[in-house]
DNA sequence: TATTGTTATACTCTATAACTATA
DNA sequence: TATAGTTATAGAGTATAACAATA
């Protein structure tokens, strides 16, 4: 009775995905995303913005609008996320002197001392993800990364030269 | 004058997200989304379920419990998806004997020759994202990913082990 | 009792367009 | 006229919980 088995056999996955760089990425930052909620808590909103909070933290008084574009958002869309973060303590907006449409951004001394304790948690995460990978593999795995992130960055902005 | 040229100074990436991998993994992700809608276009909502497509296409007649899981979908967030590429004559659902509770899915005849159209925009993007890369290279780096794969696979299922 | 697919619902995240205040 | 930040708004995309049919 052939096909009896079938809710039972393997998924296959067509060589069109398993040779896709693209489609790994996806289903990897997926992966990655859901356990590092599970690994991180307590935090309150915080842990999805670690990457923005360590931007600002390493660019103090760093422009919304750079920050906007340094994560691929839209500035309107880095409102509603720097209003938050302000309210929960973590960061502050400062007017500028030269340019007062421009508003600066800090990480407050509380944000700093949080950030310490957030950075021990994404640590013990990233081990989980590349455990296994002895450091020089991570370095060659980080520098093909890089090379992926030149190329998609040189298309769209070669791609967005009309707007 | 310090601090005039402020401004147009590089911005610093600290070395806590130079050196993650899941940091890179999730700014790569949204650049290669961006650049995916950019190259494909004329096919509907196709080609943000490409993967969830070849799937089913290596897979037919797969149960949508299935396909969610796969994907990391809840199974209600994938009724709305196969609802709507049934609606544009991609793919269909059909009963079962055994069990009927079941639906099985499966490509239909329009849905294979589109796919095959939508493969050759695939394989245009992935040439672009994997530009100066040499197959082994690639080879490689899916072997890292599929490493990374694992950890992440591992650790969510040991993590859900009570639900 | 448990499971598959479905529905109703609400929440999060995002972009677009219009607005303000500055330049 | 152009730019930085803001607001209002709408559209995706997702999960949770409850439901019907079936096992």
């Amino acid at each position: 009775m052939p096909g009896v088995m079938r809710d039972l056999e393997e998924l296959v996955e067509p060589p069109a995905l398993t040779g896709s760089v693209s489609y790994r990425l996806r289903l990897l930052q997926i992966a990655a995303y859901k356990s590092f909620e599970k690994v991180v808590s307590g935090f309150g909103t915080a842990p999805r913005y670690y990457g923005m909070l360590k931007l600002i933290q390493a660019n103090p008084g760093i422009h919304q609008m750079r920050l906007a574009e340094a994560i691929y958002l839209d500035r309107s869309s880095l409102v509603p996320i720097i209003e938050a973060l302000s309210n929960e303590g973590w960061l502050e907006r400062r007017p500028t002197r030269h340019d007062r449409r421009v508003r600066r951004i800090y990480l407050t001394d509380l944000g700093e001392r949080q950030l310490a304790l957030l950075d021990a948690e994404v640590e013990r995460h990233e081990a989980m993800v590349t455990e296994g990978f002895e450091a020089a593999e991570i370095q060659r795995l980080l520098a093909d990364l890089g090379r992926i992130d030149a190329n998609l960055r040189g298309f769209l902005s070669v791609s967005n030269e009309g707007a």
